[in-house]
DNA sequence: GTCTATATTCAGATAGAC
DNA sequence: GTCTATCTGAATATAGAC
C-alpha cells in the first residue's frame, strides 16, 4: 500500500482534516464552524480544504461516516465475546448499543453534527440524505436479526415485531440525542436501558 | 379590542406572513425558503418582513408557537370530554397525543420545520434554544401529571417513573418525526401506540 | 407605525494560475 | 495539490420615505 507518496499523504491530510473539523465542530458548533476555520487549522486555503472533499456538506459525511466505522468495529469486537443467552441483560446487542449511546454523550460535538445534518437530510434532494437512508437501513437490518435472536433465546416479549423494536430503538436514540444537547443533564443511556427492560417478558424475572 | 386600526392589521399581517412561510417551508424545505421569497409571497420587501418578525429565526419560532396554541386547544377539548377510567385505552392524555402526531403526518412542511430548528437549537446560544427548552419542560410538566393520574388508576405500570415515561415519549415522537421526514412510509402513530402498549400493566388485559 | 432602498458582511463554491 | 481571485446569494443594519 502507498504506492505512491502523493496517495498517502492524500490520505493523511483527510485523516487530518477529519479530526481538525471535528475538533472545530466540537468547540464552536456545527453552523459556526466554517470551511475557512477548519481550512486555517490544517494550514490550508478553503479552496484548498474543497479540494479534498468537494463540499462543506461531503466533509461531514465523511466525519460521521469515520465515526459509524470506529463504532461498528468496537461493536464486532465486543459481539464476538458474546452469550446469547444472555442478550437484555448486560451482554449482546443491547449491551454494546448502549455502549455507543455512553460513548456519544462524551463527545456533544459529534452528537450535534450527527442530529443537525441528519435534520438537514431530511431536506428533500439534500446531498447527505442517501447517506442518512442507507445508514437506517443497514443499521435497523442488522438490529432486526439480533432482536430475532433475542426473541428465540427469550430475552425478548415474542409478541413484539422485531421491525418495530429496530426501528423505535433508533428513533428513541436519536430522539434522546436531541432532548440532551438542549440538557445534557439526561442519562440517555439509562434511559434507554429502561426502555429496553420493557421488552423483556413479563414474567421472565 | 382592535383599539387601533394598525394594531389590528399588525396582526392581520402577521398571521398573514405566518401562514405565507409556513407554506413556501412545505414547498421548498426549510433551508431554501429564504426571507426573499416569504416577503415576496406577501408583497413586502424582506427588511419589510423583518419589521414584524426582526429575523429569519424569530418568524420559524412564530410559526411553531402558532402550531402549539392550536394543539393545545384542540387536547384541552379533547381532555375535557374524557373518562380518566380509561386512559391508555382510547381516551385521554395518550389518545390525544397520538393525534397530534397523526395530524402532523398530514403536514410534513411543519415537520421539517420543527425538526430542524430543534436540531439547530441545540447549538449553544442559539435564538430558538430558550424557546424550545421551556416548550420541553411545560409540555413534559404536563405529560407527568397525566401520566400519575393514569398510573392512580391502573392503566399505566406504577413501577414506571411518570418522569420517565414523559421524557420517552417526547424523545419517540421526536426521533419518529426525524425518520418519517426519511422515510414517509413509517406510521408514527402507529409505533408509538405499540410503545405505550407497553406501557400497561402485564396483567391488564 | 409601516415599509423601501441601499450597503455591508460573510458564507460556500468555482475557475484557472502556479 | 494548492493558491488567488471572484461569483452567487444569504441575512442583517441603517437611513429615511410614507
Amino acid at each position: 500500500m502507498a504506492q505512491r507518496g502523493s496517495y498517502a499523504k492524500g490520505l493523511a491530510k483527510r485523516e487530518q482534516i477529519i479530526s481538525a473539523a471535528l475538533e472545530i465542530v466540537a468547540e464552536r458548533g456545527y453552523r459556526k464552524a466554517t470551511v475557512r476555520e477548519i481550512a486555517e487549522a490544517v494550514d490550508l486555503s478553503p479552496a484548498g480544504l474543497l479540494h479534498y472533499f468537494g463540499s462543506r456538506e461531503a466533509l461531514c459525511i465523511a466525519i460521521l461516516e469515520a465515526r459509524d466505522l470506529r463504532d461498528s468495529h468496537d461493536a464486532d469486537e465486543a459481539l464476538d465475546h458474546r452469550d446469547p443467552q444472555r442478550d437484555n441483560t448486560g451482554h449482546g446487542f443491547f449491551a454494546t448499543f448502549l455502549e455507543v449511546i455512553a460513548h456519544n454523550a462524551t463527545v456533544p460535538g459529534l452528537v450535534q453534527l450527527y442530529v443537525q445534518l441528519a435534520a438537514e437530510a431530511a431536506e428533500p434532494g439534500h446531498p447527505a440524505r442517501a447517506f442518512f437512508t442507507q445508514r437506517s437501513r443497514e443499521l435497523e437490518g442488522f438490529a432486526i436479526r439480533e432482536i430475532e435472536t433475542a426473541q428465540r433465546s427469550g430475552s425478548i416479549r415474542q409478541d413484539l415485531d422485531p421491525r418495530w423494536v429496530a426501528r423505535t430503538l433508533y428513533a428513541l436514540a436519536d430522539g434522546f440525542q436531541t432532548a440532551w444537547l438542549l440538557d445534557p443533564s439526561i442519562d440517555m443511556s439509562a434511559d434507554i436501558k429502561v426502555f429496553i427492560g420493557l421488552l423483556a417478558p413479563p414474567h421472565s424475572g
